[in-house]
RNA sequence: GGAGCUGUGGUGUAGAGGCCUAACAUGCCUGCCUGUCACGCAGGAGAUCGCGAGUUCGAAUCUCGUCAGCUCCGCCA
């Protein structure tokens, strides 16, 4: 039933054509998108990656053609010849771009047949991710999948232009590499030749682009797949595309400049999109007392507001006790959502419990005066200093969370975005960068009960706060810096440590033994003795930069192949079971429990 | 590890103890149709309601378990 495409070549993609091509003899091929069949005359939607043309059967112009269209389905491979006509004004469609021209074919070859897709190869469909998943060629077929896996082509060309014209190599890293403690966990990978011994797939490129930086490189970048076995959300997958740098003899201005730019530019290139340079700074510290996050949102405000100092002396004891404790009471001001009913109120009492906030006091401002269970506990000037903070004004709903720092942070922050969703305060077609600086180098896990990282163990302290890494770790600041967009973290960086003694005292405050940071980094210890420069970098996501380019919720719908929340391949089931001949070469007994 | 939502012809949905011999739309198949573009018209096929237990005279519908997908918390240097 299919036939050879033998003699023939395409001329042109389907819509490249336009009336300049008018009269011309034409080769298309590509996938039978709609076929209209009027029984004297049938018209098929010629699709590829370009878009839809429409060609023309008429039986008086060319009988065997149309008797072969007569059979064409769905998504059948097929070849047109043809002539190109313009349409007549009456049968001009503006829907398509080509749609002043179709093609009246006088030769049709079906190269393949197809069965019938199991959904619509149509942008916006409402199907259950599962099947799209499992049948993602199809899924990929579909022109808005068409455009992401495009615009990921142009970043990466962008990027690659620009960090080339810039001066720096793209040189690759080993893909079978050591695990390393810290950080998150490894995927491994066991080696046949050395019983028992297993590679890491690499979390990051990261200290093999340091030693690059001492094997004199001087720029370095990659565009590179790293791989961290942790659960997934809608932006994390298991292995991800970063676009990574490291430059030698920089300090933070340099390499924030020059990331400006490189954004600047690839979402100009790629994207159409303008953005503005300098991107503002955030101190972490600013961006957790505002915003609550360390990656805040700046498309609005609804930032949060400190109460604490003047809570600590009232007479509602839930905030005093929590204020004498040590702990946070903050709030934010819902501007004009005093409309909110009693359920949506728990609602969001519930919603900020996720976070670990045991309540949610509230204050509602209307033009006749506040309504609230908690304003019999203030005084009259408590209350008005609580309004003039708030600058609350009549229609306003006044949220507040009292807890410990990390908790009124989270509860707050998910709450601000929440509110912001809720009064459609987010537009889609901005584009509000950010840098947030100043992170603490280490913080204290209270789970292990010892000091971690923050970036991560080869992060530069800031000079000035060196003195303080033995006696009070928590104050060290970091020279790092987070580069935020939208509320979501883009990327983050460092300027690193290049001196042994420095970086054996990190090791040393995160509760590593001599013996052990000498076992797992024991060869970057030692190419620190050989002449290192100073130096340091950064790492874009590029999924999520192109997730929030594309306009889209998740970096599925930017990844051709991603995995779902459990892991797997749908498409070919992976990960799947090891053969015991397979298991036994890598000297493997398993130890799974069965069902 | 935990919380929530979803699962019904190929696809998207309706049905919420008996009205179900499971409805609608679309897709699919057959026939008709010379200007459609989500073509139209007529006819037809297609589902043991994710899976397994239980409650009940009776379960798509209620309960429990389980599987899968999604969102989130924890986790993610």
């Amino acid at each position: 039933m299919s036939e050879s495409m033998h003699g023939l070549k395409r001329t042109h993609l389907a819509a490249e054509l336009s009336t300049a091509n008018v009269g011309e003899n034409v080769v298309l091929m590509g996938w039978a998108n709609t076929c209209r069949d009027h029984g004297g005359l049938i018209f098929i939607d010629l699709r590829d990656r370009t878009g839809l043309i429409q060609l023309v059967f008429n039986p008086e112009v060319a009988g065997e053609a149309f008797a072969k269209a007569e059979k064409v389905r769905g998504e059948f491979v097929v070849a047109a010849v043809g002539i190109v006509h313009k349409r007549s004004e009456a049968t001009i469609n503006p829907k398509l771009k080509t749609g002043e021209i179709e093609v009246y074919v006088s030769e049709l070859r079906i190269l393949n047949r197809a069965k019938t897709p199991p959904f619509y190869i149509e942008e916006d469909i409402d199907v259950d991710e599962n099947i799209r998943l499992k049948y993602r060629y199809l899924d990929l077929r579909r022109p808005d999948m068409q455009k992401n896996i495009i615009l990921r082509h142009k970043v990466t060309m962008a990027a690659r232009d620009f960090l080339d014209k810039k001066g720096f190599l793209e040189i690759e890293t080993p893909m079978m590499t050591k695990s390393t403690p810290e950080g998150a966990r490894d995927y491994l990978v066991p080696s046949r030749v050395n019983p028992g011994k297993f590679y890491a797939l690499p979390q990051s490129p990261q200290i093999f682009k340091q030693i690059l930086m001492v094997a004199g490189m001087d720029k370095y970048f990659q565009i590179v797949r790293c791989f961290r076995d942790e659960d997934l959300r809608a932006d994390r997958q298991p292995e991800f595309t970063q676009i990574d740098l490291e430059m030698s003899f920089i300090d933070e201005d340099d390499i924030l400049g020059l990331m400006e730019e490189m954004t600047a530019t690839t979402f100009k290139d790629a994207a159409g999109i303008n953005v503005e340079t300098p991107f503002p700074r955030l101190t972490y510290q600013e961006a957790m007392d505002r915003y609550g996050s360390d990656k805040p949102d700046l498309r609005f405000g609804l930032e949060l507001k400190d109460f604490t100092d003047m809570v600590s002396k009232s007479d509602f004891k839930v905030f005093a006790a929590v204020a004498a404790s040590g702990g946070q009471v903050k709030g934010i001001n819902a501007k004009g959502c005093a409309d909110f009913s009693r359920k949506e109120i728990d609602d969001l009492t519930q919603f900020v419990a996720i976070y670990g906030a045991k309540g949610l006091a509230y204050i509602v401002v209307t033009e006749e005066g506040l309504k609230s269970p908690i304003l019999k506990f203030f005084k009259e000037e408590e209350i008005k200093e609580m309004l003039d903070r708030f600058e609350a004004q009549p229609g306003d709903l006044l949220f507040f969370v009292a807890d410990k720092p990390p908790v009124v942070a989270a509860a707050l922050g998910a709450l601000r975005i929440e509110l912001a969703k809720k009064k459609n305060l987010i537009s889609l077609d901005e584009f509000r960068f950010v840098w947030v600086v100043d992170f603490p180098l280490v913080e204290y896990d209270e789970v292990e009960r010892r000091w971690t990282a923050i970036h991560h163990p080869f992060t530069a302290p800031k000079e000035e706060d060196v003195e303080f890494m033995e006696t009070e770790p928590g104050r060290v600041r970091a020279r790092a810096y987070d580069i935020v967009l939208n509320g979501v973290e883009l990327g983050g960086g460092s300027i690193r440590i290049h001196r042994r003694d420095i970086q054996e005292k990190m090791f040393q405050l995160l509760g590593m033994s001599r013996e052990e940071s000498q076992e797992k980094f024991g060869y970057m210890l030692e190419a620190f003795e050989y002449g290192t420069p100073p130096h340091g970098g950064l790492a874009f996501g590029l999924d999520r930069m192109i997730m929030l380019m594309a306009k889209k919720d998740t970096i599925r719908d930017v990844i051709p192949f991603p995995k779902t929340q459990s892991a797997a391949d749908l498409m070919c089931q992976a990960p799947s079971e090891a053969t015991p001949k397979q298991l036994q070469e890598l000297h493997i007994r398993l130890n799974v429990k069965t069902k």
